[in-house]
DNA sequence: GAGTAGGTCGGAAACTTTCCTACTCGGAGT
DNA sequence: ACTCCGAGTAGGAAAGTTTCCGACCTACTC
């Protein structure tokens, strides 16, 4: 009722410092108990008796112990892995993919399928039999995974359910993910498959740190993962970086600037027969096709266009080249930068390759599975003491503390 | 050394406590005891306790009694306006105004003066000396100001200090905030006048309780206020908003999008003759000329250009339209609308004016001023009490709360 | 007299300091 | 080469301190 005022009794102090000796742990691997002490300038009683109770809760366990010093041997911690599973699945236009990853991010199992066509139904139960199959190999069931994050190629409204402008996905609405609740009931949450490139980008890619970024995603269409402060920005309704469509002087108002159909177009207007595929073209201008230069040429400048946008919009630190073509950076990057010198720019635009290995919507997906997963765990094996009272003061560590990880709401933020 | 891992001492709560009254005290006016206490959630001997340690260290007094229930009269409690002074400085072209505001935001004196036009110590001087001004008409001297926040028309760079792109300021670099320190040595923060009228906005005009909105100010340019989860982003480099320079489709690249110059050039493109100033150009439009009609056609168009452009990166919720011709809004706003539905756009843009009466720039400038001068202030009378041990936790309310106020850090969130 | 404001006191919870035991490594002495 | 002992470290327990809370009491006004 009352807003969060972030005032409570004494048991408040036992969570906040036990999610501090939680954080620590995770942070810096598998730590003495003298380290976790020095880390939270805690005393050691403190300590001790938070790792009690985290171990007794499952949130941590004993990893060994540390030979290293002498003196007696220092019991090691760590995050206990199985204290929380989550499921990163990857829709795709051709294939859907998923991995089981445990708390600490190791992978338990992966699965794929081709896509089915059609209906949500299809698509729903394709995604619970991925499901399935990684927690039987993993040794576990599908109703332990505690969270599941799907990519998908749409646009996904800040409930992370609703649906809008499927590309090629069955339909709009919330069908899908209802479909898919109904066949795996674990919480889920839908999310934008560049927006998840990007969170991989910023996990395991070229922006560890960086806290202002954009991935432009090239693949289908073009697409913009936007990182702002860490956080990404998914916009009012999900629609953020919606780039294909900015104007651009040489296309008319509300047609694409720059994606597959796009690029079919520049090679037949170059004189390319036989309308092959994007991945064609790109693979004779490897090769030193002329024409097919020119259409990567083309696109390298459309690219440089909307990334010069972007960057008058929102001046992110980096910019990275990720999605389907991605992958032909080595011939898009240089074309990029040599447009971005020669037309653009009052100000200097950064712009590098992704750094992610593999699926980088897949990795996105799970991290951030992951990452509620484990926000949630951690919250429950913080919050509450046995014995504190019932009432529960305004303050909520699940949701109320600088570890609010809520995505849904509209985060009406009081600081300028 | 280590990081902030937010755990803390038992002072650590009376902290937090403290600082949950403060901040009911100052969102609900003045407020008895009980009423605090029921919105806090504490205990009332923890409240009494708190209260009587604020007013002892001057954050908060007391402010009469309340008669309205029956019962003896509970005292009243507010936060002591003169706890934080707080100066704004609005730089313009013409004139350079300074308002002196309390902590509770009220007005305590105003001075404006015309603005030098060439050197940065006649600059830096005339601020000094409005500030001057303003302490004496409010009984006090400059230096007890807790925060200045200075409006220019230029790029500023997240230190808050750093200068680029001036347009009609004396110079780029850290002249301006050095020479400013010099003649009037209080904590000093620059920034962007756009910015400024967005935080205006979000403050005291069309968006309040809005998370995420764009500020089109129509002025000498065009520039962007942009404000995502309710904080001001700034770019990397401070030039976030700098739509100005966005392509247009009849535009050369490099060049503004619109902006005194370009509706000019615009005016004699349609035959008005004589040269005349852009407000004279709206007041013949309002009057009914034609051409002076088809320019502010013309500058809709444009403005509606942008909007849509910017609407595609990010998706703000609301966009309002501000700047010295904000004030043409009547004329303006039908046409953007029309512009923007025929052209524009797949995603629906609401678009409004300013509703912030006076000049939006000061008005931003002395809220945040007040903001960090207040901030400061509630920093220190939570912080430490007397008889804490001096080894002081990792924990320091002043910065590593969740009541960060920090400009100048990048803010390398983790959460995404 | 009922309802409310404010104060005081004792108890409970949580953190810290201090003291103590146990363990291991390494060097010195036999 | 073996043994012994001191220094440094890990872990635990008891006492002390700080803080919050509930309960009781007084005083005030309708």
């Amino acid at each position: 009722m009352s807003a969060n005022y972030l005032a409570g009794p004494q048991g408040l102090l036992w969570s906040i410092n036990a999610r501090a000796v939680l954080d620590v742990i995770d942070r810096e691997g598998p730590l003495g108990r003298p380290e976790i002490t020095r880390a939270t300038g805690l005393s050691k009683t403190t300590v001790a008796q938070a790792l009690r109770e985290l171990v007794a809760r499952g949130a941590v366990e004993e990893a060994g112990a540390d030979t290293t010093r002498r003196g007696p041997a220092a019991t090691l911690y760590r995050i206990a892995p199985r204290c929380a599973l989550a499921l990163g699945v990857d829709i795709g236009h051709l294939r859907i993919r998923a991995v089981l990853v445990d708390a600490v991010g190791e992978t338990l199992a992966q699965a794929e399928t081709r896509a089915p066509r059609r209906r949500v139904a299809d698509t729903a139960a394709a995604v619970a039999a991925l499901a399935a199959e990684c927690a039987g190999r993993a040794g576990t069931e599908p109703g332990a995974v505690g969270q599941a994050v799907v990519g998908v190629p749409a646009v996904v409204a800040r409930d992370g359910r609703t649906v809008r402008r499927a590309y090629g996905l069955p339909q709009g609405g919330r069908g899908l993910a209802e479909a898919i609740e109904r066949d795996l009931p674990v919480p889920l949450l839908l999310e934008n498959d560049v927006n998840l490139a990007a969170v991989a980008e910023q996990r395991f890619g070229a922006c560890a740190g960086v806290a202002d970024f954009v991935l432009l995603g090239v693949g289908v269409g073009l697409g913009a993962g936007i990182v702002l402060g860490g956080r990404l920005h998914r916009g009012f309704a999900g629609g953020a970086g919606e780039v294909a469509f900015l104007p651009h002087p040489a296309t008319e108002l509300g047609t694409e600037v720059l994606g597959a159909r796009r690029i079919a177009e520049q090679a037949r207007r170059a004189g390319i027969e036989g309308s092959p595929s994007t991945r064609e073209i790109f693979d004779s201008a490897r090769a030193g096709d002329e024409r097919a230069l020119a259409v990567v040429d083309a696109t390298a400048r459309r690219i440089a266009h909307v990334a010069a946008s972007v960057a008058l919009v929102i001046e992110p630190e980096l910019f990275v080249l990720g999605g389907a073509f991605g992958a032909s950076a080595d011939l898009l990057l240089g074309r990029i930068r040599r447009h971005l010198a020669r037309d653009a720019a009052p100000l200097p635009i950064r712009i590098v390759a992704s750094g992610v290995p593999g699926d980088p919507v897949l990795r996105g997906a799970s991290w951030l599975a992951r990452h509620r997963a484990r926000e949630r765990a951690f919250a429950a094996a913080v919050g509450g003491r046995p014995h504190e009272t019932a009432a529960g003061g305004p303050y909520d560590v699940a949701t109320g503390g600088p570890y609010d990880t809520d995505l849904a709401g509209a985060g009406k933020g009081d600081i300028t």
